[in-house]
DNA sequence: CGGAATTCTTGACGATCCGTCAATTGTTGA
DNA sequence: TCAACAATTGACGGATCGTCAAGAATTCCG
């Protein structure tokens, strides 16, 4: 019984192993220059061996992708769960979302190999599951923090809107900033601070959605101050860490 | 002279016929579905002639990419200079980006494409040119709203922020919605519209920033009425024709 | 402890696809 | 008519994915 758990923590080292050497390959050569063949000399094992953990080339990819996709739900979470006004709390998932991708700057990429590659049409039910459910989760995260600020009165939705349409705006912006950002050329935007741009464009969007506290009434600035010790002072230290 | 000029026309009719029958394809069976030898197969000719045509896969993904691109920023020329005011001609973007979508539903797909397959190490000096050119030529053309919205007074920018600012919203926006609209599967945001949803959260940034007239003190609908009759008659009715 | 049963590992192999190029077919001009 | 030139072909080499029979390692059990 403790040699199969030994040969089991084997071999969840090696799985580990196997995406880390992955991720790095991919980070440097590209989609392109991402092969199984590679992989499996890199790690010192067969190909055969890889195959055993992972059906195929794309069921990696996806492995790749929901281990960070869990990690950025996680963060959400912990965001949503500021103690403060639903605008506030809208606040930290944004700093949640950019410590991410500093944490992760290849998150976004890998996404859309995923698109590309159509993933779903080859990875296991399960993992199809895994998906959904992480990105269903992050969306219930965000609504229920419309809807808090709905109830609470700071937010009234004009006409006949959705709930999710101020989400809507938020999430698309991301979408676009993390595409441009991550982008290694990029002629459009060049010379402008993107982090920046998207943190304006947000509040000036909630702000025309007249949904209390404005900026102009609110310190904002001091709030994301006390999410990023509050929330994510590990992940901030280990940012500050990166970067030295 | 006349047999030579019939055998370009012919060369020039192949070559249109290679890029339908990719497109097609990439439409139907996506980037994995799509390879050279179906291509030679599908429109008779030997994949040696196909080759003749376009250096490599990626060239040929290039210049679908680039046709279409073309396309939009002669849409955004046009809606550029519609007669109106800086505002309502950021409106006539916004209609040209929604009817050029329509009339090319897999524009940002194949984009995304070539992001993933690292396109630009492997296309012709002169086709990267051409990417570049069309991509600021856009950008010059919506800087050069936003600038007139200045020099009117229609709008003035909050403390520092770049001339960029607003477009970086916008431009964010529409990625993000494109990649969203394009997916075949997409669990968040079902069952909302999301055409409209963009659209009014362009607007509410807009007033956001206090870009005159705001939508309170003018009837942009109208405007929009305005734009597809004067501007895109011909895009509209091609659109209304296809959807019958 | 020893050998059968089971599990793990390997790398050669078939299949697919890209891009090339020598050979073939077609066209032009004298 | 035929030599020179141009266009076309598809077999081929190389790269990569995923498989699987054979061999190695491990576990189980008398």
């Amino acid at each position: 019984m403790s040699t199969l758990t030994r040969k089991q923590r084997e071999i969840a080292e090696r799985e580990r192993l196997i995406l880390a050497v992955a991720r790095g390959m991919l980070a440097e050569r590209g989609y392109l220059g991402l092969n199984m063949d590679r992989i499996a000399e890199a790690v010192e094992y067969s190909k055969g061996t890889v195959y055993q953990h992972f059906a195929s080339k794309e069921d990696l990819l996806a492995t790749l992708y929901t281990d960070t996709a869990r990690q950025r739900a996680a963060m959400f979470k912990r965001a949503a769960s500021f103690n403060g006004k639903p605008r506030e709390r809208v606040a930290a998932i944004g700093v949640a979302d950019q410590l991410f991708v500093a944490l992760n700057p290849d998150h976004f990429a890998v996404e859309n190999i995923l698109d590309v590659s159509d993933v779903f049409a080859k990875v296991s039910e399960e993992r199809r599951n895994v998906f959904i459910h992480v990105k269903t989760a992050m969306m219930d995260v965000l609504m229920g923090i419309v809807r808090d600020a709905v109830d609470a009165g700071d937010l009234s939705l004009p006409d006949d809107a959705p709930l999710c349409q101020p989400l809507y705006g938020m999430w698309t912006q991301s979408l676009g900033h993390h595409k441009l950002a991550g982008q290694r050329r990029m002629p459009p935007f060049a010379g402008i601070d993107l982090e920046d741009a998207l943190w304006r464009n947000y509040t000036i969007m909630l702000d025309g959605y007249q949904w209390a506290p404005l900026s102009s009434e609110w310190d904002y600035e001091r709030t994301i101050e006390r999410i990023r010790q509050e929330v994510f002072a590990d992940e901030w230290a280990r940012l500050h860490d990166r970067l030295a």
